[in-house]
DNA sequence: AGCACGCCGACT
DNA sequence: GTCGGCGTGCTC
C-alpha cells in the first residue's frame, strides 16, 4: 500500500510535520512528491491543502488507522526536488513552519483556498430564520465572522440535528486565463453567397459576413473582432448559430510586461575595469563554480551593463540566470533594460503584478520557457533549472530580508542556490552591508571593484549644511537658506529635484501646550501622526485612525499644536515657496494604489513635474538626466534611532540618494541638512567614501561586539498580558544563562522600543556569540516547547535586521 | 488554525 | 436534570 508523508496547511508548531495519508489505487502512479493534495484533517475532515513530501510502500497493516488522500491538484509536481530541499533548511535556520517555507515557494496563485459551505438537507425541519439564510439555494458559503452569534448558534444545531451539512472545498487562487476565440467556419464564397440572402437591414450580422469574406478560417479573439467590426456579443452569439463561426475557449497567457513599448538594446562595449570584472565572474560561469562575488562599485559605474553580459554568457552556454533587484528598482527603467536585452524569454516577478499574472510567469520559468528572470526578494524561489548565474543587485538593502514567517534573507537563500547548481552569485552595491564587505575581506567572498564611474563624471558635490546655524538666518525651520536658494535655481533652468524626507504625514504628533497631553494610539504605545490630505490621526503601526481633535482631550484647552515634520507639510510649504512649481509626492500613502508608485516615476522622469518629494523609497535606482539637484531635509531621523546600524543605514542612504543627482552630462549637487553635521556618518557620506566608512564603522562595531565581529539572535515574546510576557521571557534568559559559554553576551531581557502594539505587550533580549554549539538545538528545543505557552507568542529572529 | 470533547454555571 | 458557556488538546 502506497502512503505518501503530506505536509498539511495548518501553521502551527503542533502540526508542523509530515503526517500520512494512504494513496487511494486510482492514484497511484499519478501521485509523485512535490504535488499539492488536498486531505482531510482533524477530527472534523474538513479538508485542507496539502504538499506531498515523501511516498514511501507500507504493509496493509499499518494503513488501516491512516486517513485517504481526498484528490491532487497537479498534474505536474509544483516544487521540485530542489525547492523541497531548499525548504527543509529554510525551515531549520529560519525557524518556520516547513508550510510557511512551502507555500512561499509557489506563486499566491496556487495556493488553496479554503471554503466552507452549510448544505440545507431537510428544509422542513428548520425555522424561517435559517430558511432566509439560505433563501432560494440549497447551499451557502459559511462565513462565521459575516454571522449574527444567533444565526451561527442555529447553525451549528441544525447541523446536530442533521438537518444542515457542512462541506469543505478547497480552490485554487487563480486559474490559467481563458479566453473566447471565434473560429471561421466559412469559405469567402461561401460568406459571400450568404451576404446576399440576408437582409439589408441586418447590418451588424452583414458586417460579420464581410469580415468572413476577407478572413475566411481565421481564429481571432472574440472580443477583438467585436471591437474590429463593430458588432455586439450577441450578434456573434447569432452568428455561431447560423454556423458561419464557432465559438471555442483558448488558453492566454497574461504577460508581465509590454513588449510593444520596450525598444531593443545590444551590448555595449565594456570599459576596461568592468571587462576585468565581467572576465572574473563569466569564468566562474563557465567552470561551474559556486564563487560567491562582492562588487563594489560606485552608482554609475557600471554595474547594470555587466549584469546584462553576463547573463547573456550564461544564455550562451544554455542555462538560464536569475537577477534579483530591490522592488523599489523594479521600475519601468529595470525592466526596460533587461527586456530591451533578452525580450520575450524574460520572466518578471514582482508586487505589481496580479496574481494571475504571477501565476502565468511562474508557469513560464517551470516550463522552462523563461531564461531570464527578474524579480524581488521572493524570485530567489523562481523555479529554474540549470542556473548558470544569480545576480543580487543593491545587496545592503534591507528588503531582501522578509520580516514575517518564514523570515529569510534573499541572499543567503541564493548563496544556497548558487551551491546547490554550482553557479557563482554576485553581490552588487555601491554601499555593501558590513557584513558582505568583511567577508569579501576574509576572503568568503571574491571582491570585485569599481571606483570610478563611467563616463568619468565626478560624483555630485555634496555638502552639509548646520541646521543649528542655519535656523539663525532662516525663518524656516525645515528649509534652510542654501537649499531654499539652491532649490530656486534648478526651477529657473528647468532643472528637476529630488527631496528626502524620511517622515510621511503631516505632523508627526499632537502636544497640548496647556497641560503637555500627546495624543497617542490606543492599541500602541505610539503617538499619532496627522495626515493632514485625509483628515485624520493615524498609527503608523496599527493603522487606528481618529479624527483630528479640536481642543485637548485631557483638559479641553484649545491651545494645541502639531510638531514635527511630514512630507505632506513639506509639500504644502513648498508649493507655498514655489508657487509654479510641479511637485510629485512618493510615500506609502501616495502610493497605495496599485500602479501609482510606476505612474509617479514615469510623470517625473518625462519631467512633468519638477520636484520629488519622498520618503526613502525614491532613494534607489533613479535615473533621470535632468536630476541636478538632491535634498536631504532632514538626515537626523534615521541616524538617532536606537539601533546599531544606524550609521549604516544612515551613510547608505545618503550615498544612495546622492547618486541620483547629475547622472548625466549635468552637474550634480546634493545638499544635506542635519543637526550633526560633524557626525562620522555624515562626513564619510559627503566625501562619499564608502572604504573610509568601512573601516571606521568596523572598528566600532569591534568594539562595541556588534555584528559581523558576532553573529545575533534575538528572542522577542508577544502578549496580552504584561506579566506573563516578562515572566516567560526572564525564565527563557535564565536558562540561556546556563548554556551559553562565557564568551557569549546576552543582552535584556528588556521592553522592545515601542512597548506596545495592537495591544500586545512586547519584550525581547538579544544573544550576540561567537560559536555556540549548543544554543541552535536549545532554541529548536524552546520552541517545540513553547506551543504550551498559549497566551505569550514567541519568536526568534536570526541575524534581526534591527534591534528595535 | 479549527474542531470536538469535557467540565462548570444558569435555566426549564 | 439539561443547555450551552468556554477552556484544553489533538489533528495521519
Amino acid at each position: 500500500m502506497q502512503v505518501a508523508a503530506v505536509i498539511v496547511d495548518v501553521p502551527a508548531r503542533q502540526t508542523d510535520r509530515p503526517f500520512s495519508y494512504v494513496v487511494g489505487s486510482e492514484l497511484s502512479g499519478k501521485l509523485t512528491v512535490g504535488m499539492r493534495v488536498i486531505v482531510p484533517f482533524g477530527r472534523g475532515n474538513r479538508l485542507i491543502q496539502g504538499f506531498v513530501v515523501g511516498i514511501t510502500e507500507k504493509p496493509l497493516a499499518e494503513t488501516s488507522k491512516l486517513k485517504k488522500i481526498s484528490e491532487v491538484q497537479d498534474l505536474t509536481p509544483v516544487l521540485n526536488p530542489e525547492m523541497l530541499a531548499l525548504a527543509d533548511w529554510l525551515a531549520a535556520t529560519t525557524f518556520s513552519f516547513k508550510i510557511s517555507c512551502l507555500q512561499t515557494m509557489i506563486p499566491n496563485g496556487l495556493r488553496g483556498k479554503s471554503e466552507k459551505i452549510v448544505r440545507l438537507l431537510a428544509p422542513e425541519k428548520v425555522d424561517q430564520s435559517l430558511k432566509d439564510f439560505f433563501g432560494q439555494k440549497a447551499e451557502q458559503q459559511l462565513q462565521p465572522a459575516k454571522l449574527s452569534a444567533e444565526l451561527f448558534r442555529k447553525l451549528q444545531q441544525a447541523r446536530n440535528a442533521g438537518s444542515v451539512e457542512l462541506l469543505y472545498q478547497v480552490k485554487d487562487q487563480a486559474r490559467p486565463r481563458q479566453v473566447r476565440v471565434v473560429q471561421g467556419l466559412l469559405t469567402t464564397q461561401q460568406a459571400q453567397a450568404l451576404k446576399k440572402q440576408q437582409r439589408a437591414n441586418a447590418h451588424q450580422l452583414l458586417n460579420v459576413l464581410d469580415f468572413l469574406a476577407k478572413n475566411p478560417q481565421i481564429t481571432i479573439q472574440q472580443q477583438q473582432l467585436e471591437k474590429q467590426i463593430g458588432v455586439s456579443a450577441a450578434t456573434i452569439r447569432t452568428a455561431a448559430a447560423k454556423q458561419w463561426l464557432k465559438v471555442d475557449y483558448q488558453v492566454v497567457k497574461r504577460s508581465a510586461y509590454d513588449l510593444t513599448t520596450i525598444s531593443a538594446t545590444t551590448a555595449k562595449k565594456l570599459t576596461s575595469a568592468q571587462q576585468q570584472v565581467y572576465q572574473q565572474v563569466a569564468a566562474a560561469i563557465q567552470q561551474q563554480t559556486a564563487t560567491s562575488f562582492l562588487l563594489e562599485g560606485v552608482t554609475g559605474s557600471g554595474k547594470t551593463e555587466i549584469y546584462l553580459q553576463l547573463m547573456a554568457a550564461a544564455l550562451a552556454k544554455k542555462q538560464n540566470a536569475l537577477l534579483l533587484v530591490p522592488e523599489i528598482s523594479l521600475t519601468p527603467q529595470m525592466v526596460a533594460q533587461v527586456v530591451g536585452r533578452f525580450g520575450k524569454q524574460v520572466a518578471l516577478l514582482h508586487s505589481g503584478l496580479s496574481v494571475g499574472e504571477r501565476l502565468d510567469e511562474w508557469r513560464r520559468i517551470e516550463n522552462g520557457s523563461a531564461t531570464i528572470i527578474v524579480g524581488a526578494r521572493s524570485a530567489v524561489f523562481a523555479p529554474i533549472k540549470n542556473l548558470g548565474i544569480i545576480i543580487l543587485d543593491e545587496e545592503h538593502e534591507s528588503s531582501y530580508a522578509q520580516d514575517n514567517m518564514p523570515r529569510y534573507h534573499a541572499r543567503d537563500v541564493a548563496l544556497w542556490r548558487s551551491r546547490y547548481h554550482h553557479c557563482p552569485v554576485v553581490l552588487g552595491s555601491a554601499t555593501p552591508s558590513l557584513e558582505s564587505r568583511a567577508r569579501a575581506q576574509k576572503g568568503v567572498y571574491h571582491w570585485l571593484q569599481l571606483p570610478e564611474r563611467i563616463n568619468t563624471r565626478p560624483l555630485p558635490a555634496v555638502s552639509l549644511v548646520d541646521m543649528r546655524q542655519a535656523a539663525q538666518t532662516s525663518h524656516d525651520s525645515d528649509f534652510s537658506n542654501e537649499l531654499l536658494a539652491a532649490i530656486k535655481q534648478r526651477l529657473v533652468k528647468q532643472e528637476q529635484i529630488i527631496l528626502l524626507l524620511n517622515r510621511r504625514g503631516y505632523a508627526t504628533f499632537m502636544m497640548c501646550r496647556q497641560c503637555g497631553f500627546v495624543l497617542k494610539c490606543p492599541n500602541c504605545d505610539i503617538s499619532l501622526t496627522l495626515h493632514k490630505d485625509q483628515q485624520v490621526m493615524k498609527c503608523h503601526y496599527c493603522g487606528h485612525e481618529e479624527p483630528i481633535p479640536r481642543k485637548c482631550p485631557a483638559c479641553g484647552s484649545l491651545k494645541i499644536r502639531f510638531y514635527g515634520t511630514g512630507t505632506q507639510k513639506i509639500q504644502e510649504k513648498l508649493q507655498k515657496y514655489f508657487a509654479t512649481a510641479r511637485i510629485l509626492r512618493m510615500d506609502v500613502d501616495t502610493t497605495r494604489r496599485k500602479g501609482a508608485h510606476q505612474q509617479i516615476l514615469q510623470r517625473f522622469g518625462r519631467h512633468q513635474a519638477d520636484i520629488l518629494l519622498g520618503t526613502q523609497m525614491i532613494a534607489k535606482g533613479l535615473d533621470y538626466p535632468d536630476v541636478t539637484l538632491v535634498g536631504v531635509l532632514n538626515a537626523d531621523t534615521s541616524l538617532s534611532l536606537p539601533d546599531f546600524r544606524a550609521s549604516e543605514q544612515t551613510f547608505q542612504l545618503l550615498t544612495q540618494v546622492s547618486g541620483r543627482a547629475g547622472r548625466a552630462k549635468k552637474e550634480g549637487k546634493v545638499i544635506i541638512q542635519t543637526f550633526n553635521p560633524q557626525h562620522y556618518a555624515l562626513q564619510f557620506a559627503k566625501k562619499q567614501d564608502y572604504e573610509k566608512f568601512y573601516a571606521y564603522e568596523m572598528r566600532l562595531r569591534h568594539q562595541g561586539d556588534y555584528p559581523p565581529y558576532y553573529f545575533t539572535i534575538q528572542i522577542a515574546v508577544n502578549a496580552v498580558s504584561e506579566p506573563a510576557a516578562v515572566k516567560y521571557l526572564f525564565k527563557i534568559a535564565h536558562e540561556l544563562k546556563q548554556i551559553l559559554s562565557p564568551e557569549a553576551k546576552l543582552l535584556g531581557p528588556v521592553p522592545q522600543m515601542i512597548l506596545r502594539i495592537k495591544n500586545h505587550y512586547r519584550y525581547h533580549l538579544i544573544i550576540k556569540f561567537k560559536h555556540e554549539p549548543q544554543l541552535l538545538d536549545y532554541l529548536h528545543h524552546l520552541l517545540e516547547k513553547s506551543q504550551q505557552q498559549k497566551a505569550v507568542q514567541l519568536i526568534i529572529i536570526r541575524e534581526p535586521t534591527n534591534f528595535m
